[in-house]
RNA sequence: UGGCCUAUGGUGUAACUGGCAACACGUUGGUUUUUGGUACCAAAGAGUCUAGGUUCGAUCCCUAGUGGGCCAACCA
């Protein structure tokens, strides 16, 4: 078990806090509940490595919920795929459930939510009702139909059950509060007519509850202990517990509505919806294109389940919005992959290398190491000959001594073969080199600085390569009011060229993993066939050279962030460091708060004049921004003579300095 | 009549619940290397949004302010 003391998060510790507080262990039961109206992303792998994390940890079981209260946006397909999904992922759950095995029990509550007074028939438009339901701000009022008899609520509903209205006519709603600080509780609905087959219980129900009076009762039906979900559900908590309130039996276990902070990809959008009008605009080549943010698409594209679950574990779980950096999810797949990915050499670029003293029908076979992380990956034999292939970045006619690669008069290793040195070029008319002529040497010990991989031009099979690039040019596509996600579309992200790959990967699978050397990681796709071999980049090496090449347009967009914060706390974020600044800096920082000063007004400034004595740091920034304020004509007060005799008899220098050039104002 | 969340290096999370801010990614050097990969070593980078309070002591507790987020679907 584990010992060292693993910090844990704030459900965790939440759970903890109960079962100290004498919840039994076999009560945890935890859900993972999605909507079957489209496909599993990234995003969603965090809720689910959360509660089903959770179920793993405590040994507890976890319910695969669908809630599928909509006919009208979810179907068969979805389910199937997420399950699928997060089985893929490696997560087992005890019993797929769906809120629409709960229709009768919830139509038997709300009946008796109706006897009670607690809902009632409500006949207006969705207008009339959004009109009386106010605003964030503003208090809502009653509708004319909220005091509607027990008897006409019971015949109602009843009529709406058995079909006799069309959709819209009438719905059945919560009677809490139309004046509530929450929205939420201001007559919330519980069931709208919906004249569409259900996925599951096909035509059997007319009326649908929605997801506040679902969920809630749902979980309390599986006897969910902690119901986790994400932020924006915080709200729905209150109304989540109002009606637990009226079902509850007090000898069950009542579900715990908890939420934590949602997960935030740079580079990439979450929303289903978004993610469907990729699809539907044929932007990618469906919910499983490599490029997608969608567990099938990762899956697709070579990611493991494995670096799946590190990330998600990587990332944590807190309240705060955050947006996790891809170099994240990168690194997590490289890590894994490093270790399990079989080496392959492969050539994406060619340019012919003529190894001019090797003999025209010689061939060899070189044993070549499988993994160097793992010593029971064996060898393979990989082909050489006089006619090879190298990768064109990798030849230079000249280049300084911080190019490893080849270069004429230069020596370079052949991986797993010869050192080979380069003597001649030969190009086209336009100059492009076409043939680079080398020898090569037996002498395998002598010390060269790079190692280049390679491919024999008469044994080499081509495959089909397709590279990959963010699908947006823009780190939060997603939240820019005056621009649509659509307008950042890569129109490059996908780049399709044939590679040419040592003849051992003729017998590679589907799925199958493999590193090709000095470029990246690279999996079989699924629409290789006998004749045509596919691969996926996966992701590239770390490639600590490539960052070193590109030294103009280095310069690039750090967004100078603007700054949304007022004039007088700008000012203040300087006051702590203030005195411990270098002198340049120092100087940098006064002229800013003078520049800022202008905009500040005495009401601003007023409450600093009683900073502590130890804070010398914002006393002097209040300092200068009064000077500022006193040379735009401020008269001297009390208050401010006070502050400022007070910074007279200071011990920091600094701060009786800029006191004096006040006192002459 | 607005309510509720939230604030720690570039990013994400910690800080044993009040004891001189740590881990990972990223960055920069270096060592090893038949992958400019991996591994290993090292460094830089925050003094915890601001002010006030409680305290011997505050990232942590209280108050106020400021910034950010969520809430007005017969969606979930």
């Amino acid at each position: 078990m584990s010992e060292e003391r693993r910090s844990l998060n704030f459900i965790e510790q939440i759970i903890e806090d109960d079962l100290s507080n004498g919840m039994s262990k076999d009560h945890l039961r935890f859900r993972f509940p999605p909507e079957p109206n489209g496909y599993l992303h990234i995003g969603h792998t965090k809720a689910i490595g959360i509660s089903f994390g959770l179920g793993e940890y405590y040994n507890a079981p976890v319910n695969l919920r669908f809630d599928d209260t909509n006919p009208a946006k979810e179907e068969q397909e979805y389910v199937d795929a997420i399950k699928r999904d997060i089985s893929w992922l490696g997560y087992q759950w005890d019993k797929v459930l769906f809120s629409s095995d709960y229709f009768q029990q919830l139509y038997d509550w709300a009946l008796l939510f109706i006897k009670e007074g607690k809902a009632y028939i409500d006949s207006q438009t969705s207008e009339a009702m959004a009109e009386q339901k106010g605003t964030p701000t503003q208090p809502g009022v009653d509708g004319p139909y909220r005091n509607r008899s027990v008897a006409e609520n019971l015949d109602l509903f009843e009529r709406m059950k058995a079909g006799e209205f069309s959709e819209g006519e009438h719905i059945l709603r919560a009677k809490i509060d139309m004046q509530h600080p929450n929205m939420l509780m201001r007559d919330p609905i519980m069931y709208r007519v919906i004249n569409k087959a259900h996925h599951r219980t096909g035509n059997d129900w007319c009326i649908y509850p929605m997801y506040d009076w679902t969920h809630g009762e749902s979980d309390y039906i599986e006897q969910i202990s902690h119901s986790l979900c994400s932020l924006e559900f915080k709200p729905h908590r209150e109304l989540y517990d109002w009606f637990l309130d009226h079902v509850v039996d007090s000898k069950k276990i009542r579900p715990k509505q908890r939420e934590f902070a949602r997960l935030n990809l740079s580079y990439t959008i979450m929303s289903k919806r978004k993610l469907l009008k990729l699809v539907e605009d044929g932007i990618v080549n469906g919910w499983d294109d490599p490029r997608m943010p969608t567990i099938s698409g990762l899956k697709r594209r070579g990611y493991t389940p494995a670096a799946i679950r590190k990330f998600v574990e990587t990332v944590g779980v807190a309240k705060r919005d955050n947006v996790i950096d891809v170099s994240l999810l990168e690194f997590c797949i490289r890590e894994d992959l490093n270790k399990i990915a079989p080496r392959v050499m492969a050539v994406l670029d060619p340019v012919k290398l003529v190894v001019t003293n090797y003999p025209e029908d010689k061939e060899e076979w070189f044993d070549a190491e499988n993994n160097p992380e793992d010593e029971n990956a064996g060898f393979r034999k990989v082909p050489f000959s006089k006619n090879l292939y190298i990768e064109r970045a990798d030849f230079k006619e000249e280049a300084s001594s911080k190019f490893f690669r080849l270069k004429l008069g230069g020596e370079v290793r052949l991986k797993n073969a010869y050192i080979v040195k380069a003597n001649h070029v030969e190009k086209d008319a336009s100059g492009t080199v076409t043939e680079i002529h080398c020898t090569y040497s037996e002498d395998a010990s002598k010390k060269v600085k790079g190692t280049l991989h390679w491919v024999s031009i008469s044994h080499a099979i081509t495959a089909q390569v397709r590279e990959y690039d963010r699908l947006f040019n823009n780190e939060a596509p997603d939240a820019h009011a005056d621009k649509d996600f659509m307008d950042f579309v890569n129109p490059n992200s996908l780049k399709t060229i044939t590679a040419f790959v040592e003849p051992s990967l003729k017998t590679a699978k589907i799925g199958e993993r493999y590193q090709f050397q000095r470029l990246g990681y690279f999996n079989v796709d699924n629409d290789t066939t006998s004749a045509n071999l596919v691969f996926n980049k996966t992701v590239g090496l770390r490639d600590t050279w490539a960052k070193v090449k590109p030294k103009q347009n280095e310069t690039q967009q750090k967004q100078p962030q603007q700054n949304n914060r007022p004039p007088i706390e700008q000012i203040k974020s300087y006051g702590k460091k203030y005195d411990r600044m270098p002198e340049d800096k120092q100087a940098k920082a006064k002229a800013e708060i003078i520049e800022l000063a202008q905009q500040v007004s005495y009401d601003d400034v007023a409450p600093l004049f009683n900073t502590s004595v130890k804070k010398s740091g914002t006393r002097i920034i209040t300092m200068i921004t009064l000077g500022v304020l006193l040379k735009n004509g401020l008269e001297k007060n009390e208050a401010v003579t006070a502050f400022i005799s007070k910074a007279l008899e200071d011990k920091n220098t600094l701060l009786v300095e800029e006191a004096k050039a006040l006192t002459a104002l």
